[in-house]
DNA sequence: TTTTATTTGTACGGTTGCGTTCATTTTGCT
DNA sequence: AGCAAAATGAACGCAACCGTACAAATAAAA
């Protein structure tokens, strides 16, 4: 196993890594895990569709617990990027929160997402840390971002809330509902964007009204 | 493989067979299948657990597949059992949804229940026909009888709702917010009954604002 | 006591898949 | 051109574990 990254100043001669096939490796390795699991995938078949030697992809990545560490993480990252909240003064607060809404609705609708958290779900068994890894970097990291909005809103008199973490989590838990728990378990949603505005709206409409000054 | 009920009418001679073994299989099953999730369980292990030959037990089940269906089937059942909705005409809605929370939390933050949900989430890709089984006999059957409790309550004129489907959702996301969240990726929880208390008080002071006529 | 089904221990066949070794080939840099 | 690292293919050791076969022991009913 070399090291993953291969910047090192003093490469002189020989032929350089190809970082196509490592990229290939992580993308194939995401298709596999995803569509199986940990346990079921192989990295035989990972080597098979990134189109490279079994032997490659050990020259790469330590063993299976790797490559599937690193595959969790870059997708974390990825859907983190997704989440940047709207940090403007211009809209109303019932505007950023429609918006923060419709997005919630749109991520917990992605197919990935659902195969993501299936996996992690199966992981916890194996290797704790991983559940905490995703927490930080996923939905706790959102929250943070939610309650500073309404931190603010509250000191503007905008609205009112005793508890920013409960008020935080009944937003969430008004927008989601249990679309999480049906789609972990299979149900299909089609839901048109209409669909998602009315229950945006709805959400937000609750909200507010609980949390009127 | 024999048959698992074994009332048969023409038994005549010959060791009966032992409920208690088979029993103990299930129990141990349960115990190793929690723990480790399907493909990491052995079925030497449960055999071993329950103080019984492997032969037994693939006596009495077909297979491993078998086993986990049956583990499963019985918790489901066994979760089905402690949620007999308070169909009482004696108390407020009020006092009957602060009930119904309290005991949404209770098993909310059952260490079986959150172990049981990991394991179906992993095994959705395997046999999602799991998946279906599970909603409708948990989640589901539950959102019917909160349904019907709640239509009740529009006809008395206590509470005005245009979609119960939401208002039963909204329901179930103000109690649990993202606690099965947190659950699933290993977070703590360390909730007194006076906590429980409150957060059932605040979801359902909030439901009712909402739903108010 | 005889009968008959249950249960056990041991052993085995078969499969799967991880991770490694090694000789060989490819490829780009200097 | 020549060097050095990357990549390949094939083969292997190894461990785990499923499911089965078989012969022997056990236990309760007839």
């Amino acid at each position: 196993m070399k090291d993953a990254d291969t910047n090192h100043a003093h490469r002189l001669a020989g032929r350089p890594a190809s970082q196509r096939k490592i990229a290939d490796i992580l993308a194939a390795a995401r298709v596999e895990f995803f569509a199986n699991g940990f346990s079921a995938t192989t990295i035989e078949a990972i080597a098979a569709r990134a189109q490279v030697s079994k032997v490659t992809v050990y020259s790469w990545f330590k063993d299976k617990e790797n490559l599937f560490g690193q595959v969790v993480q870059t997708e974390v990252a990825h859907m983190r990027e997704n989440f940047v909240p709207e940090n403007l003064a211009e809209k109303s607060l019932r505007e950023i929160l429609l918006h923060a809404a419709l997005g919630m609705l749109d991520f917990l609708l992605r197919d990935d997402r659902v195969r993501l958290e299936r996996m992690l779900a199966a992981e916890m068994a194996r290797d704790p840390t991983i559940g905490k890894m995703f927490l930080e970097n996923g939905p706790l990291r959102m929250a943070e971002g939610l309650k500073a909005l309404l931190r603010a809103s509250v000191k503007k008199g905008e609205i009112q809330s005793d508890d920013l973490e409960a008020s935080a989590e009944m937003f969430a838990g008004l927008v989601m509902g249990r679309m999480d728990l049906l789609l972990r378990y299979g149900h299909k949603y089609k839901m048109t964007a209409a669909d998602k505005e009315i229950r945006a709206k709805r959400a937000v409409d609750a909200w507010m009204l609980i949390h009127q000054p």
